[in-house]
DNA sequence: ATTTTGGTTCTTTTGTTTGAGAACTAAAAA
DNA sequence: TTTTTAGTTCTCAAACAAAAGAACCAAAAT
């Protein structure tokens, strides 16, 4: 049976915190740390749930949340109708692809206010083309900023 | 009496919507959105209210608060009681400051959990440090980047 | 002195999130 | 065939967030 130590108890609550504010409900970003933190890969339903004292129900509910946003896969062994949850290592880089499309999102929604507003608020409208400005720089840059570190590994 | 052509309504709310899935309650994401679309740099307590639909309480706590989070400013006029209130530029950009601090909060909750997983596990070990890795890679380049676009605006 | 203006604060209401728990189901084991 | 396993689904209650509204207050205007 899976136990863990204080240390990943505490990393659990930790990293749990940490994607509850970004963006997973409280019992999905807990699930989420803990099968980052436990020892094994692969976690049982039974595992997850009595582990983290929460209900069958919220584990449920969260997993297959997550299954659904990329978050969570899972593996089956032959013969068994347990399956072994486990998380999805790309979904920690894709977190950023997303901040990285949201930039360009927040500059879309700067650029329609540009357009609208007067010409008369000229320092404001000043500021909000340099924040403008630089954000497409930004998208322009941080793909290369990829590239070259892809390149570098080999 | 400020009034809001359609289009400026609309893009209130788009970019109200934006604020409130980043990270401002409805209220205060309106006022926000108000603050950088309207006609007017800054706007009365009254205007405010009036043309969000909102009550003078929710108006009232969501400007404290963002005036103490720093993304709300006001002016005053001499013998005037009224308060002008602004958003700040600023804001706009220090969003992406926070963006980038909380790049290594999570890289250093990362690093933890590297530390605490058993060696068996080495498929996802390796996944983990090489995200840790380009986050690393990221926090130092990225400021790097920020530099060479202030220095292209000379 | 009293009214108006520009808010603030308190209480209440309303809506939303979250998760527990029980009842259920389908597959497999006994 | 009955029981166990591995979940799923539904209903409900608790907790919390958000905002309305009314009462309030201090400064300025009348």
């Amino acid at each position: 049976m899976l136990k863990l130590s204080d240390k990943q108890l505490k990393l659990v609550e930790d990293l749990g915190i940490y994607y509850e504010k970004s963006d997973l409900q409280p019992a999905a970003a807990r699930i989420y740390a803990l099968l980052m933190v436990a020892d094994r890969n692969e976690l049982t339903f039974e595992e997850i749930y009595e582990n983290l004292n929460i209900s069958k129900s919220a584990a449920s509910n969260a997993l297959n949340l997550m299954i659904g946003t990329q978050r969570v896969d899972y593996i089956t062994k032959p013969g068994e109708r347990k399956r072994y949850f486990r998380c999805k290592v790309e979904s920690l880089t894709d977190g950023m692809g997303k901040t990285l499309h949201n930039l360009v999102v927040f500059n879309n929604l700067l650029k329609e206010v540009i357009e609208l507003r007067p010409k008369e608020t000229k320092e404001f409208n000043d500021n909000l083309k340099e924040v403008v400005g630089f954000l497409d720089f930004m998208s322009l840059e941080l793909p290369n900023l990829v590239k070259k570190w892809e390149n570098r590994k080999k």
